[in-house]
DNA sequence: TCTGGGGTCCTAGGACCC
DNA sequence: TCTGGGGTCCTAGGACCC
């Protein structure tokens, strides 16, 4: 369970992996060539039924948080300064703060736009220690994109992540590995990465409130509470065994597992030809981005969302693997229309393709041929054409027509 | 206070095969 | 005739993360 033992000389803290954390990154970002908005609280979000996607520290003194309704947020913070998230911008930062962890190991696992694991155990010759690489990040960062990151240094990822979030805002924390148990069983259970709302009260309602209580719990017991995976996954955590490896992350021999699309209506829909339309939509999005990253999928999967927040998925696995848009939409739309909905009112719908695979070696049925390839070409050269001229501008005509009546 | 959009992983039941 | 497990695939739902 505990890292296997390194033939590279870590140093006397055991600390080999570090876990960077852009601060409030959206607001962060939005706000660094805006000196008129230092200071002010400011919400990154919008849109009709929006959530915060990122609140600077000064918003956060009123309550604000990511993931909260816009609408709270502006109860909360009246004088919030609103700002849509520019995401070009942000992946450009992201790119470049990604680099500049790469420039210190090679071993980087981005977790998202604005976090990575960073394992740093062959790179302690030219660095001298964990600590100074972490610095050494942090500095450039600061200098080269003028915006805050905090970084956690521990002996094992789940520790490094604790860290960082405590070291927030613009800070470094190490944990040495002699002070494991003591950083780690003070902490509420719901800080542990994996236990969100309904693992935290299932443990609260065990009596366990602490990490430390998690940790002194038999783990029979926490595997019966919460299934043979959490269960053991929770009690190794909580004494600070982790054998996760830091992996970078995902290249083109491993594709992602689904690539889906969703959309929230800005109203709630009752007409099953608007949730059609949306349907080609969202296949056509999904088609386009499966092509473009060369993998095509078998199982189709559609989601809806009633007015009542109730969601529900229907999926399908096809005899084989499609990127096309007319298989993934009149599968989308037979899924739904198999629903049988009288006009109940929607919130969302979704549409999803999972069981990604290579699509230049996926089997395809030959005898479909002459009817397929057509489709192909035509969405060839559609992803050509959205490629030149950029964004929605260009859709097949044919595409429209084959929605139902 | 009414709750986005992109994902991942786990569970559980049933079908089917050996 | 009745009773077995184990493995894999499929489907649906749910928890969680940022």
């Amino acid at each position: 369970m505990v890292r296997p033992p390194d033939t590279r000389q870590p140093d006397d803290t055991g600390c080999t992996i570090l876990h960077a954390d852009m601060d409030a990154f959206y607001a962060c970002v939005a706000t660094r060539d805006r000196p008129d908005l230092a200071g002010l609280p400011v919400v990154v979000g919008g849109g009709q039924r929006g959530v915060v996607l990122s609140a600077s520290y000064e918003a956060r003194s009123f309550g604000v948080g990511s993931g909260m309704s816009m609408t709270r947020a502006r109860r909360l913070c009246p004088q919030a300064v609103v700002v849509r998230p520019e995401f070009e911008q942000l992946s450009a930062v992201s790119a470049a703060v990604m680099e500049t962890f790469r420039s210190a190991t090679s071993v980087v696992e981005p977790l998202s736009m604005d976090e990575a694991f960073l394992d740093v155990a062959g790179s302690l010759r030219r660095f001298g220690s964990p600590v100074a690489v972490a610095r050494y990040l942090r500095e450039r960062i600061a200098d080269e994109q003028r915006i805050p990151c905090s970084v956690g240094v521990a002996p094992t990822a789940q520790l490094a992540k604790l860290a960082s979030r405590r070291a927030k805002p613009d800070g470094l924390v190490v944990v040495p590995r002699h002070t494991v148990t003591a950083f780690l069983h003070p902490l509420a259970v719901d800080e542990l990465w994996g236990v969100g709302e309904k693992t935290a009260e299932q443990l609260h309602r065990l009596g366990l409130r602490t990490v430390g209580d998690l940790a002194h719990t038999p783990v029979a017991t926490l595997r019966r509470a919460l299934g043979e995976s959490l269960g053991s996954r929770l009690h190794a955590m909580a004494w600070g065994y982790d054998d996760r490896p830091v992996t970078p992350r995902r290249g083109p021999d491993e594709p992602e597992h689904s690539i889906g699309s969703d959309e929230t209506f800005g109203h709630d829909v009752d007409d099953p030809e608007v949730v059609c339309r949306e349907l080609l939509g969202l296949s056509t999005k999904v088609a386009a981005r499966m092509r473009a990253a060369g993998v095509a999928g078998r199982t189709v999967t559609v989601k809806v969302r009633f007015a009542d927040f109730t969601t529900i998925t229907r999926s399908r696995t096809l005899r084989e693997a499609t990127n096309l848009t007319p298989e993934v939409y009149a599968t989308a739309v037979d899924l739904f229309t198999r629903l049988g909905l009288q006009r109940a009112r929607l919130r969302l719908v979704g549409v999803r393709v999972e069981g990604l695979v290579d699509a230049a070696t996926a089997p395809r049925q030959l005898m479909l041929g002459a009817r397929d390839h057509g489709w192909e070409d035509a969405e060839r050269a559609v992803d050509k054409a959205v490629e030149r001229f950029g964004g929605s501008t260009v859709r097949p005509a044919t595409l429209i027509s084959t929605g139902r009546p």
